[in-house]
DNA sequence: GATTAGGCTTCG
């Protein structure tokens, strides 16, 4: 690495330098002679931004000071640096810092030398082999009610107040920063800097900065900070427990142990110290005289007149009101024309004012924004008999009004895509032609009254129990700690998996574990496996069981022996029979189990028959198999079925037969049903990914254990599931679905997970 | 090399 970031604690380097490297005096330089295991180390004492050279290569250029001779006549020496190393320097290298440079050339001058200067320059490039050192000066953080006027601090702090970076009236950006931190004491900060990419990249207030080199200067009888020369910052998501990685433009940084520990530190106080606002508002949760952050997709843009600027945006939710639409001449309208057509129902008209619209023209149509304090205005206009919602977006920047990019890294980013990429347009809307109307108006009274239809509209499920229990909202439930019971009202957006059949998990009640149901392939190669083994023939023919072997006449000759479980010492009818087979095939087994009750397949080990592998059913019963939990069973002897056998009238229920065999009743085979589920409620500000959400049996009345072996269950399923989400509907047509819910845990040696479970709540006898 | 803004308010 040409450009390398040495930590130093306590005065010592962590990362020394390559021994072969011999440290050369400045004033012993000179011009011919060979430096490549040669270094010169100093002081930073100037440094000039980066550059281009003519044919585009990047170049800076700064001035090392030596510090061990500072009285010497000659303790200066400018260091040209090119190509990428200039622009990596350019990054970290700040004024007062060591500098450390090896393997550079030496030029010299033909101008006369001027004050300490010396004569011959230095040149350092990936090219030519030199590697750049420079040491990370050890920083010390100053808390918010220790700041002096004139001094040059580095500082932590949790934002309180922002203004995302817009255009000042000089020559840079500007971006308003206010902090607060443990003293409880503020200090808000005016950044300045003609590259976007240097200033903090705050999202949220909560957000935590760390600024370096920050000026703080004492204005009307407080301390505010000013971006000084060197100013760098790195930028943390506030939320506690959050992964800590700093969002910063610059490609070095130092960051260590005892800063997560800051940052960790800082959040938990900002949790309980500033109040940080709840969840984003969503176009579904605007309301009338509401000033509000959204979190969108650019889908258009066009200009309006001098002093304002129009960009349709949408976030996947719908306005429950009739939004405006800004007359706009269609070429000046920039964006993705079918796009737009289809999303007219769901993007919304926002007008932006004075210094907003040099910004917002810069936009790309497709990058994902956070626009700040948009105010959604009811108004009705003279030819309107109901009144619609605006959205402007007012000149200035009080209230930290204005527009930010969000990178595609952001986490509110990544949920807001996958949630757009779930949104299915619907057929029709994208085989209509075209024609783009965008002067007509907005919404009329049908519109309205096919909403308020809407809302109440009965749900196609049914609530079978605690008919007193009221409604939760989804990210109530979300945000609270499980287990708990809710009732919710919700549409169902999507679902995964589409395959419906690919839905059935093996659920185990006791550790609450969901485990892929095994394909026929595996169990076919376990019985293969257990082939090899022939059968004990000192096992055969107990008090509880009968024994029949015999040998297959196929060329490699296979031993079959089946057990035949008695009751009172008696064999019984082959329909009542539960019979043990080693040996079989996965074609023989399929066809005993026509005939005889259950068929538990086995192997001989030498005092004992044993269950097969976890993975392959530990019972067959008609079609059905029968799994026991990898996750938290311990297998039981064999011998312990004996006690069914002796019941009475032996039953011969999986779940009993489970029960013997396992410390635990640990099964619990297709008796709940998994799906991945999108839930979201309409007229609400959340919408979430996928959640994992289990469904009883009795939920679509059809057992679970048999939808894997019966087409007409899969349809029927299919057919349930397009009535609770029917394909292709936009949202606000999509059916109420009322539910109970109860969250859970699920703990395994990694992780606690909440799952969710619909409870006590069936499909609506009509809707299928 | 200085300037920008200096949040405590928005409203077309």
């Amino acid at each position: 690495m040409p450009v390398q970031l040495l930590k130093i604690i306590e005065g010592q380097s962590e990362t020394p330098l390559p021994s072969h490297l011999q440290r050369e005096d400045l004033k012993h330089l000179q011009e011919g002679c060979d430096y490549t295991n040669k270094y010169i180390q100093g002081i930073v004492t100037l440094s000039y931004p980066l550059t281009k050279l003519r044919d585009g290569t990047d170049f800076c250029k700064i001035v090392v000071q030596d510090s061990d001779n500072s009285c010497s006549q000659i303790n200066r020496i400018t260091v040209f640096i090119y190509g990428k190393m200039a622009e990596d320097c350019a990054k970290i290298i700040h004024h007062g810092e060591t500098f450390i440079a090896a393997g550079f050339k030496v030029i010299k001058l033909h101008t006369e030398r001027e004050d300490a200067r010396h004569d011959c320059h230095l040149e350092a490039s990936e090219e030519a082999g030199s590697t750049i050192y420079t040491v990370a000066p050890k920083y010390v953080y100053t808390p918010l009610n220790h700041l002096k006027d004139g001094t040059v601090v580095n500082l932590y702090g949790v934002v309180k107040f922002f203004k995302p970076p817009y255009i000042s009236k000089g020559t840079d950006y500007c971006s308003i920063v206010t902090l607060v931190d443990q003293s409880n004491v503020k200090l808000t900060c005016s950044l300045f800097s003609g590259n976007l990419d240097f200033l903090p990249k705050i999202y949220k207030v909560g957000d935590i900065v760390r600024f370096h080199r920050i000026k703080i200067k004492e204005y009307n009888g407080q301390m505010q900070g000013i971006t000084s020369g060197g100013f760098a910052s790195l930028t943390f998501d506030g939320t506690v427990g959050a992964p800590v990685v700093p969002r910063t433009s610059s490609r070095v940084y130092t960051f260590m142990d005892e800063e997560q520990k800051t940052i960790e530190e800082l959040r938990i106080w900002a949790a309980s110290n500033i109040s940080i606002s709840g969840p984003a508002t969503k176009l579904s949760g605007v309301q009338p005289m509401l000033f509000f952050d959204l979190t969108c997709q650019l889908v258009g843009k066009a200009k309006v007149d001098g002093s304002s600027f129009l960009l349709k945006v949408w976030d996947g939710t719908e306005c429950p009101y009739p939004t405006w639409k800004v007359p706009v001449e269609a070429k000046d309208l920039e964006g993705e024309k079918v796009l737009l057509h289809q999303l007219r129902n769901l993007a919304v008209d926002i007008l932006v004012y004075d210094n907003h619209v040099q910004l917002a023209e810069s936009l790309k149509i497709g990058s994902f924004l956070r626009i700040y304090s948009i105010h959604a205005k009811e108004a009705s206009a003279d030819n309107e008999d109901v009144s619609h919602m605006e959205f402007h977006l007012h000149g200035g920047t009080c209230y930290g009004r204005g527009i930010g990019v969000l990178p595609e890294s952001n986490p509110d980013v990544k949920e807001l895509k996958e949630f757009l990429e779930s949104v299915t347009l619907t057929d029709s809307q994208s085989m209509e032609s075209c024609s783009m109307d965008i002067d007509s108006t907005f919404g009329n009274v049908t519109d309205l009254e096919l909403h308020l239809q809407r809302c109440q509209q009965l749900s196609v499920t049914v609530l079978t129990d605690h008919q007193n229990l009221s409604n939760t909202e989804l990210k109530t439930i979300t945000n609270s700690p499980a287990p708990q019971q809710y009732r919710i009202r919700a549409k169902l957006r999507t679902y995964k998996p589409q395959k419906l059949h690919q839905s059935v998990k093996l659920h185990c009640s006791k550790c609450n574990s969901l485990q892929e149901v095994p394909d026929r392939d595996d169990f076919d190669f376990i019985l293969h496996g257990s082939a090899g083994t022939a059968p004990n023939p000192e096992l055969h023919n107990t008090c509880w069981y009968e024994s029949v072997t015999w040998t297959t006449q196929e060329q490699k000759q296979r031993e079959i022996a089946i057990h035949f479980v008695k009751h009172d010492e008696m064999l019984q009818h082959p329909e009542d029979t539960l019979i043990m087979i080693e040996g079989g095939t996965l074609k023989e087994i399929w066809k005993l189990t026509k005939r005889f009750k259950c068929i538990i397949p086995v192997r001989s080990t030498e005092d004992d028959l044993e269950l097969l592998d976890l993975s392959a059913p530990f019972l067959l019963k008609g079609n059905v198999k029968y799994y026991g939990c990898k996750q938290c069973s311990t297998p039981k002897p064999l011998k312990n079925l004996s006690s069914i056998a002796a019941e009475q009238q032996p039953s011969w229920e999986p779940t009993e037969i489970a029960q013997v065999f396992f410390c635990y009743l640990i099964l619990n085979f297709l008796k709940n049903m998994q799906s991945r589920f999108c839930l979201m409620v309409f007229y609400s500000s959340f919408n979430t990914s996928y959640s994992s959400v289990l469904f009883q049996e009795k939920f679509f009345q059809i057992p679970a254990s048999e939808i894997l072996t019966s087409n007409f269950l899969q349809q029927k399923m299919q057919m349930t599931m397009n009535a609770l989400c029917p394909p292709g509907r936009k949202l606000g047509d999509l059916p109420w679905l009322e539910c109970f819910i109860k969250s859970y845990n699920v703990r395994d040696s990694m992780k606690n997970q909440v799952c969710y479970q619909i409870f006590d709540t069936t499909v609506a006898e009509d809707v299928v």
